[in-house]
RNA sequence: GCGGGCGUGGUGAAACUGGUAGACACAAGGGACUUAAAAUCCCUCGGCUAACGCUGUACGGGUUCGAUUCCCGUCGCCCGCACCA
């Protein structure tokens, strides 16, 4: 038996099958033990899997099986983010319809999954795209809208002229739309909006209760919501257009305020487009703002340009005091109110503009130890250091940060009703109007008479039509004959559907609690849900960080306003993942090469590498993450083909933490899989030592409980180190016990050191099971086990085998190690520091001095000080 | 510019709350077995040195009996955000 090797092909789909006919991992509502939830960002279903993905899985499975093995009810289930604007582009390109081409994908990409021998419960499966699914993403949907948290409004959106749609900020580059690559224009469109930005406090609030989440990730957060505090004022307008006496400002600095030389409003203010109704040249200079568009580099090298609109403003701390009131390109109309009042000094961008137009810089403050005025640099200190202050509304002179003068002046203002204390957030509302055709429809219709009303829920779901054509751009939604013409469900007159579709996050936003009662007729079972959330451990990309995330967060909130669910956090633990890298190749003429097509050959530390089919040589690049575009790429079909999926899977989980990047080697794949064999043969010769007579019929007790240490360290170590998601410790672990098994197996083997093995051999075989399932579930046959490891306990730890009761300290000379000493554990500090001192080599090192010093750290080190 | 993170052998990396730096793996080199190859097993493997030793965790300081770990400064890399008033 020990003499064949393991054949992960045949053993793969067997095991796999019959944890399929045992229902091994299919999950009981009802099932009375600890709860446990583990989660793997859902893919989209683009037709294959990636490496990414291998990775991701594997760490959730681990999770899900160590859990599962410590007795827990773990819901870990899989599903499809499956609408989306790929769908639409294949169905253009390939003349089929998305939802074809998307459950092709999805079963394919399931066939993938399953291969790998993840412990998913398939019965929980959901597609997004379903009308199971997205009809209570509708019902949800009318519940906020009647609930206050969704509301329609006009806003600004990137619109792409070509492909006719909206597009996502992400999906704008350079300016152009990434599909069309026609330059983007901005258009103020109706959208529906989640009312997002009513939770901004809370969302930022509640990110300091999210312990089990990365600092990285929290911060991103904090980031993008965007707390500002600040003093909000309103200028009076001199001579002003009817509507616009009072212009609304926000300022952070308030400490300024006797330091500003401008005003300025964004070229979409309200006023800058009333003043362009009776004057071309703005109408002109606003149309020169927007061709700068929003590519980054646009924004960064863009001139500071302005358009003197001739009215002047008053201070609200002076009203004799005029500031002239510019339109300015860089004043943005989303941030605080789309008005500015312009403190040169004290602001890079106004001092800019200042210089250019030659506006007067004033100074309000200077460092402690120049009295230099402002060249073209901006005086911005940290608002904590303590400058001197020479131009504010305090005394003359005083030395204080500019914290403290900001506080002192808000307060000043607030005593005089000049202005008050204001909060401001970046965080805007959630635009998810989509003019797209593969979404979840919007449930409302337009009626002449009634107006925006949402669809009766008895009506629900409104179903995307399946006669559609996508010849002509745009929303094939729109295009659609028949689909929007209805009757008012109120009135009976004629009315149009909402053709717009909502955002694919919106889907993806509560998948989580979908999962836990995926065939309930309504959106949840709450009882279920409360049970089953918070997600013990979400484990995804960190590219989700702020967008998905966020929008989780805010959308569980509005599911607990509206009754669905009774909790604001959807995930407990969150842990991010980092990519998986390999090598990249190029070839003389410059092109990209596939692993696959070339032969590396090294010798000491130089590597070449050639083409296999021609010879020619090849240039080794650097390691960059997986991508088609530069074919380094590296397929999970044939790697299961080839070595196995747990073969893929230990090698994902080994050598690198998994927050970090992993390097896919070809090298480092053999090695994983030449463990595999290693294992097996292991387990077999620890069977066939069981099944012979014992060799020596001496004593060997003590080398049995050298062993049994290192197995129970082993239980214990690996445990530990699976539940704070450090697999390549894991890993390093058993590549441990193994080894010492490997020893023991042989030198002279007692019957103690032979039930220690048998013990060891059982054990591994359970501690590997959630890395390589199938080999674990192979041994386990082998040696005669019970039932399936999938469903074994996880070993216990004997305390007794964690405790030694002979210690070996290190000995230190002046901090440098030169010798150890083994006493029994406990032994006191003046019982050490008498041995150490009597040690032949200790008298030698001391070469007669007399120690200054002993430190004795019992059972740790001893470090003689001369 | 703002915020966050990181820097340890040829490589990926370990090192618990400040206590033997380099566990574990990959690569490499040497050897055993074999007609040969594969597979497997054994040995070496931070640098310098013939050796005793010395030295070494980006660099320079500091605290400490003792620093990869704590503090200050410098350099380098990565990530996120950004005309945010």
């Amino acid at each position: 038996m020990s003499g064949e090797r393991y054949n992960p092909r045949e053993s793969e789909p067997k095991w796999q099958k019959i944890w399929d006919d045992a229902k091994s991992f299919v999950t009981a509502n009802d099932d009375p033990r600890e709860c446990y939830y583990v989660l793997e960002m859902f893919p989209y279903p683009s037709g294959r899997i990636h490496m990414g993905h291998v990775r991701n899985y594997s760490m959730g499975d681990v999770v899900a099986r160590y859990h599962r093995a410590r007795g827990k009810n773990v819901l870990h289930p899989m599903g499809w983010d499956a609408f989306g604007l790929p769908a639409e582009n294949a169905a253009i390109e390939r003349k089929t319809h998305p939802g074809s081409w998307t459950y092709q994908n999805i079963e394919a990409m399931k066939a993938q999954l399953k291969s790998m021998g993840l412990s998913i419960d398939w019965t929980r499966e959901i597609a997004t795209c379903s009308p199971d699914y997205y009809q209570h993403q509708q019902s949800m949907f009318i519940d906020m809208l009647e609930a206050g948290l969704v509301t329609r409004k006009s806003s600004k959106v990137n619109w792409d002229p070509v492909d006719m749609t909206v597009l996502a900020n992400e999906q704008v580059i350079d300016g152009k739309g990434w599909r069309s690559g026609a330059p983007v224009e901005q258009r103020e469109l109706t959208q529906w909006f989640f009312k997002i930005s009513d939770f901004a406090e809370d969302l930022l609030e509640a990110l300091d209760t999210l312990n089990d989440w990365p600092e990285k990730v929290r911060t991103m957060q904090r980031n993008w919501i965007g707390k500002s505090q600040g003093l909000s004022f309103n200028f009076t307008v001199k001579d002003a257009p009817q509507g616009f006496e009072t212009l609304p400002v926000f300022t952070t600095r308030a400490d300024t305020m006797r330091g500003p030389t401008f005003a300025a409003i964004a070229a979409d203010h309200p006023l800058s487009k009333h003043l362009a109704e009776s004057n071309p040249a703005i109408v002109d200079f606003i149309e020169a703002c927007h061709r700068i568009g929003t590519a980054q580099e646009a924004i960064d090298t863009a001139e500071k340009l302005g358009f003197d609109t001739g009215l002047k403003v008053l201070h609200p701390a002076d009203p004799s005091w005029e500031l002239p009131l510019y339109i300015a390109n860089f004043v943005l109309m989303d941030y605080g109110t789309g008005a500015i009042i312009g403190c040169p000094a004290h602001d890079q961008r106004d001092l800019d503009f200042a210089r250019k137009y030659d506006l007067p810089v004033l100074d309000v403050f200077m460092p402690l130890d120049s009295d230099t005025p402002v060249g073209t640099e901006a005086f911005v200190p940290q608002k904590t250091d303590k400058v001197k202050y020479v131009r504010w509304f305090g005394e003359d002179g005083a030395v204080l940060t500019n914290e403290e003068a900001m506080a002192k002046t808000l307060a000043l203002f607030e005593e005089n009703g000049w202005g008050t204390a204001q909060t401001q957030y970046r965080l805007r509302d959630w635009g998810i109007s989509r003019q797209r055709y593969w979404g979840c429809p919007i449930p409302v219709i337009h009626c002449g008479v009634c107006g925006t009303i949402p669809v009766p829920k008895k009506d629900l779901p409104v179903k995307l039509p399946e006669d559609v054509t996508f010849d002509k751009p745009g929303n094939a939604l729109d295009h659609h004959p028949t689909w929007k013409h209805v009757h008012c469900h109120q009135c009976g007159g004629t009315a149009r559907r909402e053709t717009d579709t909502m955002d694919t996050f919106v889907d993806s936003s509560w998948y989580f609690a979908r999962f836990t009662a995926p065939h309930a007729d309504t959106p949840t079972v709450p009882a279920v849900a409360n049970r089953w959330l918070p997600v013990d451990q979400y484990i995804g990309g960190v590219e989700h960080a702020i967008l998905h995330l966020l929008y989780s967060r805010f959308f569980t909130r509005a599911m607990k306003a509206t009754g669905h669910v009774d909790l604001s956090e959807p995930f407990k633990g969150l842990f991010t993942q980092g990519m998986v890298t390999h090598e990249t190749y190029k070839s003389q003429t410059g092109e990209w090469v596939n692993p696959t097509e070339i032969l590396i050959e090294a010798t000491g530390d130089t590597r070449t590498a050639k083409d296999l089919k021609t010879g020619a040589p090849v240039t080794i690049g650097s390691v960059e993450k997986m991508s088609k575009s530069k074919k380094n790429v590296v397929d999970p079909d044939e790697i299961v083909a080839t070595y196995g999926a747990d073969t893929a899977r230990w090698f994902m989980l080994s050598d690198s933490p998994p927050e970090r990047d992993v390097q896919w080697t070809e090298a480092g794949v053999e090695g994983a899989s030449r463990f595999q064999q290693r294992v097996w043969r292991l387990v077999n010769e620890a069977i066939e030592l069981d099944q012979r007579a014992a060799e020596s019929t001496a004593t060997d007790a003590k080398d049995a409980l050298a062993l049994r240490r290192v197995i129970h360290r082993s239980v214990d170590g690996i445990g530990k180190d699976i539940e704070g998601l450090r697999f390549n410790r894991a890993v390093a672990q058993i590549y441990e016990l193994t080894n010492a098994l490997t020893k023991t197996l042989q030198g002279q083997i007692g019957p103690e050191t032979r039930a220690a093995i048998m013990e060891g051999a059982e054990k591994l075989t359970v501690l590997l099971s959630p890395m390589m399932p199938h080999l674990a579930e192979t041994c386990w046959e082998a040696l005669g086990k019970y039932g399936l490891v999938a469903d074994a306990n996880w070993p216990e730890v004997d305390e007794a085998m964690l405790v030694d009761d002979t210690v070996t300290m290190p000995i230190q000379v002046n901090g440098k190690r030169r010798a150890e000493i083994t006493v029994a554990k406990g032994t006191p500090a003046a019982e050490v520091e008498r041995l150490v001192l009597s040690m032949d080599e200790i008298v030698r090192i001391l070469e007669g001095k007399a120690p200054k010093k002993i430190v004795v750290v019992p059972d740790r080190i001893v470090n003689v000080v001369v």
